[in-house]
DNA sequence: CTGAAAGCGCTTACAG
DNA sequence: CTGAAAGCGCTTACAG
């Protein structure tokens, strides 16, 4: 093969060679393909034949560059130091698949990073201009992440936190509504006949949407005149690790549960070992729930009941969000409904 | 807060500024910016307190325009046309944290896209030069899309792929020995006493990596003087339903089988699942392994027996080899060993 | 309707 | 050792 239409250099035609081609100036060619409408349309068939003729597209770092603007988004996936490095939460993998759609149907290209919630975001990504906008996604430690989404608003970073929704806080969220998914399955549980229902999760101000889930379930039992005992909640973190280590202390507290919510699937999944391990039938003796509806949550034994985000819509929804942001209209938090999925873990006959 | 340091003007400022305060000229930040040795240190402390002052950080697309380079990696991610939307293989979604690691300590961005295998890729990311070279990520059919990595060949696009290391292959690939983890397997099954073998998965050519794992299996077998027969061997693609259909028309064949092989643990959860509902014990009447050791591996009823892939040094080791071809560098396939994980779903003793 | 020219923010020969 | 200048590939007022 000799050199051919590559001439043995890479990535060599510009918007010059097309105007040479088509006898046109350069900026003729920049106005034809940017779908300028006072250009004739047989200028633009000239154009149009020459793109085609020599395979060109245009460069979108140049046009950006003279645009000032980035044309990509970059995605901020942030865990806790705790959690082992190969182990990101399934949950948030699931919802990359539903940002990297909708970032291609917007039009923008995506920059994804894992992060230590110690890193300077800021810094990293709108300083430096690769990205017009931030999508952080990521559970961890309210509190200690907190005065980094204070300081990214006083810089004037658009970006959108993938989250619990709560009143007061700085910038935007898009997350599901914890309260009514905790609530669906406090009302399932006593549905059941269940009567006294363990949590498993850190359900304190740190983590909003476990709180959230927690009072969601509380509020449910407290509809049916019960309420849900302190001492049978055991903190937990999103890990399957955690989730057995909780279910242990648990049942080491030697108080009587018929029930057991899990303030997410792979807390769940760890408790359903642990549960299994001391002898404990599911849902025979406990009816177990969690939350997220990780694809596991289908594969686990019993298959667990748990509640489902709306992942799909919510790449959707946080894509525009920070686009609506980037070219300055208004932008809103949005909380997504949550759904119930039954399965064996609750109910036999699911 | 009045205007301050931003002046209300998003990213502004540039080297120039930095020049400005420093009292030197542009092209004098840019050296020391860059590292250039013959700088004096004296301008080189000036530009570098004005650089802390003003928290300035080289714009990247400027600099990458200039360099006639992108400073970017894309990661395409393809997928049976026949998969659900939301349901990416757990596998490439554990190798995408290794991959983002790996682009990171390379100072590289990666971009992530979700391909079709009907797409152009070398239009969408090469062409307008997005990335300077491309990771391909995905199971196919491996004779659909053979044609374009020989289009990508013959564009002079730098890019590797994960996947099985063949021979006669276009490109670079970076694979797991998936011979030697099916002999693993193979070999563990025989040791267990097992001799009748069944395989789930794809067998021919159209899938080199399932079909390497066959092999490697069939050659323990052989070792030990005993086959595979090919009536205990269904077709079945990465998934959970497809295993599950699969393990159902095998056992509809009514052909004994005292072990069940399958070639992905999305297949072996599956095939699971339909075990079960056929009252078959796991690992009494049939001991089970997979292979890819996904998360959901060690949480499978019983946790399934799979071999792992080093997806650790797979990412690094595909980043190293974009890089090295991107520079000019000699680079060349690579097989990365596997590792059996035995657990209960073959030997109940693990 | 179209061209010549300036400029987005950098890097690097070319002089000095 | 450092500055002035050209240029990476675009977009868009400004003229005409």
């Amino acid at each position: 093969m000799d050199r051919g239409s590559d001439g043995g250099k890479r990535g060599r035609v510009t918007s010059i060679d097309i105007a040479h081609l088509a006898g046109v100036s350069q900026a003729t060619v920049s106005r034809v393909l940017r779908g300028e409408p006072r250009v004739s349309q047989a200028t633009r068939d000239k154009v149009m034949a020459a793109v085609q003729e020599l395979r060109y597209t245009v460069d979108s770092r140049a046009s950006n560059l003279r645009l000032q603007r980035t044309g990509t988004l970059a995605l901020l996936l942030f865990e806790d130091p705790t959690d082992d490095d190969s182990h990101i939460n399934p949950f948030f993998l699931s919802m990359l698949g539903s940002i990297t759609r909708a970032c291609a149907r917007a039009g923008q290209d995506l920059l994804v990073s894992f992060q230590q919630l110690s890193d300077d975001w800021h810094a990293d990504y709108a300083d430096s201009r690769k990205a017009d906008g931030l999508i952080l996604l990521g559970y961890g430690d309210y509190l200690a992440y907190r005065c980094k989404l204070e300081k990214l608003v006083a810089q004037g970073t658009r970006f959108v936190r993938w989250g619990a929704v709560l009143p007061d806080q700085p910038g935007l969220s898009i997350g599901c509504d914890n309260f009514q998914g905790g609530r669906l399955v406090g009302g399932h549980l006593v549905r059941l006949g269940r009567r006294r229902v363990a949590f498993l999760g850190d359900a304190s101000q740190r983590f909003p949407e476990f709180h959230d889930r927690h009072r969601g379930c509380a509020a449910a039992l407290t509809e049916a005149g019960l309420s849900l005992d302190p001492q049978l909640q055991v903190d937990a973190h999103s890990s399957e690790e955690s989730g057995h280590a909780a279910a242990v202390e648990l049942i080491r507290r030697g108080r009587r549960f018929d029930a057991l919510f899990a303030a997410s699937d792979l807390i769940a999944v760890g408790a359903l070992r642990a549960l299994a391990e001391h002898g404990l039938r599911v849902p025979q003796d406990v009816a177990v729930a969690g939350f997220d509806d990780i694809p596991a949550a289908r594969f686990s034994h019993p298959p667990l009941t748990t509640v489902a985000q709306d992942t799909a819509s919510a790449g959707a929804m946080l894509v525009d969000t920070v686009m609506h942001q980037v070219r300055g209209e208004p932008a809103g938090s949005v909380m997504l409904p949550a759904t119930l999925r039954v399965r064996q873990s609750s109910d036999p006959s699911a």
